[in-house]
DNA sequence: TAGATTGTTAATCGATTAACAATC
DNA sequence: TAGATTGTTAATCGATTAACAATC
């Protein structure tokens, strides 16, 4: 029976469909829930259960089926279908995503490229002519967009993020470090380079500080809780079924 | 009095600091938490408790001081000292992180920038040159390198990671779509775009499908449950204090 | 002062996980 | 068969949040 379902599990998935992707590419034809474990850093437990949220099956000795549950994973996904793409900005991010070979195989195609700088325009990547901008409500009546790309600087970021509004896109991948404040039913996925950047800088710091005191907190194979009544920062208890007291 | 804090707490601090940032640059004096939980979406609660995580104080009847709390969160985080980065792969996403003038502000300064590619050898970024990888050891004997960016291709990942690790880099920032195997102590911040879209997809994906009703859910303001009585998605319930009975 | 807003508590839900029966 | 590994349950900890006294 399908298990509950929520937010974290979701982002989880894809991070086993990378896993499967890889593992189906090599040729590898079995896996276990604990060599999972291994990859992702996840209990086998979570990673049982959040197999479980889609219905993918393994058996019992044996394990999961590399190819089935990789497209198990596909279709859960969405990724076994085409995905038509824009992207406005052809700067060095813009073109380092146009560029990526990583997401074809997933279904993503770029079918169009904008961007304000006369330089710009009329050049190819991929293929693909960059538009100006201004054709890109045109472009949208005779073609199906699925996704919209954002890769502009911070200031126009949230002007393109209008005019995809207006165009009736509904998901939005946004590279710019700004807060778009759109309509609710758009789906916006922020990659904040930035966030990721102070990220690793506090654990660095906090590593160089002594905040820490095992290299576990630091790389978050374990959670970190700070314990009033100790001062000092731990290792989190584990939750779930307790360990079987030894006698 | 301190409070608990968990890496959930400390990954929301760079996002404070972002928004105290910019703030602080338009002038602005003082912000409430409800102010707050309107640029981020977090409830005025868990604003209040995040901050005090680091001893952050505002006012009764005021607020937060922005250049305060500002200042607090530099600290905090270790964005009010410099730190040397290299970065190894200048393609597309090593020029849009070299070229960003998003980090320079909070103490990040590229000072070595490494490839293997006889074409972009010997070429200039911001003034840096770029060198052989090959020349990557020396150059760490006769400088401080603080973090290591990898920007590389799937396939070199894992060597410029181990390259990394035997100058004694602890903290690398990558890019690479690639699990990296380092030593426990070293510290290391993926960016996975491919997740990122993969979730961005499903999302769609689940709205396209109805497989969730409202757009709440979609935009992740609330938290998703698959709720097995009801058969379907449902958002959760509000942990933490009820609300009061009305009577 | 009156109004606003913090700091903190108390309460609850969900995420997580060890165990183990089931079974391939 | 014997061994391995799943699917699922039961249990617990932590994250979250409404409330409200304190106080600027």
């Amino acid at each position: 029976m399908a298990r509950d379902i929520t937010i974290n599990a979701i982002k989880r998935l894809p991070i086993y469909y990378v896993i499967f992707e890889d593992l189906y590419a090599r040729g590898v034809h079995r896996v276990s829930s604990s060599e999972l474990s291994a990859y992702t850093k996840f209990t086998s437990s979570q990673i049982r259960a959040d197999l479980n949220t889609f219905g993918a099956e393994g058996r019992q000795g044996y394990g999961y089926h590399v190819e089935t549950i990789y497209m198990d994973l596909k279709g859960v996904l969405g990724l076994d279908y085409k995905k038509n793409l824009i992207l406005t900005g052809v700067g060095n991010i813009g073109q380092a995503i146009i560029q990526s070979r990583e997401f074809e195989s997933s279904g993503f195609k770029f079918i169009g490229l904008f961007d304000s700088n006369p330089n710009m325009i009329g050049l190819s990547f991929n293929g693909i002519k960059v538009r100006n901008i201004s054709e890109l409500e045109d472009f949208a009546k005779n073609n199906t967009i699925d996704i919209g790309v954002i890769a502009v600087t911070s200031n126009s970021a949230r002007d393109v993020a209008r005019t995809y509004e207006k165009i009736g896109i509904k998901a939005i991948w946004n590279f710019a470090p700004t807060v778009l404040d759109l309509d609710k039913d758009i789906i916006v996925e922020n990659v904040p380079l930035s966030e990721s950047l102070f990220t690793l800088n506090y654990l660095l710091k906090c590593k160089n500080d002594g905040t820490f005191t095992s290299d576990d907190y630091v790389n978050r194979a374990k959670d970190i809780v700070y314990d009033k009544k100790l001062g000092q920062y731990r290792e989190s208890k584990k939750r779930g079924r307790p360990r079987k007291e030894n006698n």
